[in-house]
DNA sequence: ATTTATTGTGTCATTAAGACATTAACTTAA
DNA sequence: TTAAGTTAATGTCTTAATGACACAATAAAT
């Protein structure tokens, strides 16, 4: 690196931060989208997202965060980045680089807002396909329900699609969901107590059988993970 | 999104890429650095790196291997995203965002040529807390490592890190230089056979006592990912 | 009371890794 | 030439976590 680099006279590329938020909403698996009020791709569906506001913003995840919030009302309770994706041809005002997020919210968390918005919601991930689509999105939809679907395997982190207070078989169920496959609810008793990040309430609640013991996370712990899927 | 967003009229943060390229040299774990030519920081050491060109890039990753090139005058053997690194406070030219890519080389590759320049060299990793460092790249470098660590526990991709001909010794010293422990050679064996992507030559080497037998890299495979940690 | 549904427990089977002894093959030095 | 030392490769038992599944507990419905 010899020459010296002065900002005014380098083009910079075109810099988003967009978002694929998740929940488990009836047994399917959902993502939020938004239908785009501007150009390029007006009147498609994309993530949630947008420019950088270097004003506001402390970081990346603060607009991340922030165009969540504008969508929602609240903050996902789980939030990581999943990748960039950048390309001469993904935008037509030039080259572009998007830093995308994966979050898992709660349904019930969000549902009273999202039902009165009209430019945000939840479609299907069986459903993407069928959706006019913006940019790239629908490979990236692709891509982080892929990485979502190895952290069901390996980590609790799917514990963030359910509400505060959840029981065993409402766990179970969203896993299964994630990963479109049965698993033994033994295992994930067995990793509920393993991770020693949950603590059991003194309530009980109605399942249609014996009554379900509820669940909550612990104040200030960390996702666990393990050194093991649960196989595929 | 009611507002319509036109590039001129929007500050966007400055976005550079840089890689954390590590390999294995005499039983220790090693990353290139550079020493900066320009401000800021110049005179200390950082990771390769630079602004994307958009004239000559077509995405993020020609950028990375351009400036990785620029360095070792090869490509990487393995090149992954690691993670984007941003904020206000992280760069005196103002909010910028770094993304930051991963990447594994053999040694002998690049040994001559790293030799033969000044500005770039390889550090111990336990050394780069002594060495004056630019930007948040000794945070970065940690971040790096430890993904590599895990990354030596479920995937074959250390493998990168030896030449093209190599033997189990070879390798598990490589993944124990990583991991900071002793592995079961067995291990590493059934690993070899169970992931399906190597091939014996018919061509041995000595090793100090019995022969040892040389693998290759399979052509055209993917890097296998067991379900199952290494014991840590 | 009996059936049905769901939760929770007990236990054996399965699988992949850890531990370690044994054998194989080559080097070095008495 | 032989014995000792070194590293490679294999055989096999142990260990740990998950899968499978039977069975017991508890509540609702009939």
């Amino acid at each position: 690196m010899t020459e010296h680099y002065d900002i005014t006279e380098y083009k910079n590329p075109l810099f988003t931060v967009d978002s694929v938020l998740f929940t488990v909403k009836n047994g399917a698996l959902k993502v939020l989208m938004v239908k785009r009020a501007s150009e390029p791709f007006i009147g498609r569906w994309g993530l949630p997202g947008g420019f950088v506001d270097v004003d506001i913003d402390d970081s990346v995840s603060m607009t991340a965060l922030r165009k969540l919030k504008e969508k929602t009302s609240v903050a996902p309770q789980y939030l990581e980045q999943l990748q960039t994706y950048s390309g001469i041809n993904r935008d037509p005002r030039g080259f572009s680089v998007t830093l995308v997020y994966f979050a898992l919210i709660a349904e019930a968390q969000v549902s009273t807002h999202i039902e009165t918005v009209d430019d945000a919601k939840w479609i299907d991930l069986d459903e993407v396909n069928n959706l006019p689509v913006a940019f790239d999105h629908k490979y990236i939809i692709e891509q982080a329900k892929a990485r979502l679907k190895q952290k069901a395997l390996y980590s609790m982190a799917p514990v963030y699609c359910l509400p505060e207070h959840f029981t065993v078989g409402q766990f179970k169920s969203v896993i299964e969901t994630i990963i479109g496959k049965p698993v033994q609810r033994k295992s994930i008793i067995r990793r509920i107590e393993a991770a020693d990040m949950f603590e059991t309430l003194d309530e009980k609640v109605k399942s249609g059988g014996r009554l379900a013991q509820l669940y909550k996370v612990k104040a200030g712990v960390d996702i666990v993970n393990f050194e093991r899927n649960l196989s595929v």
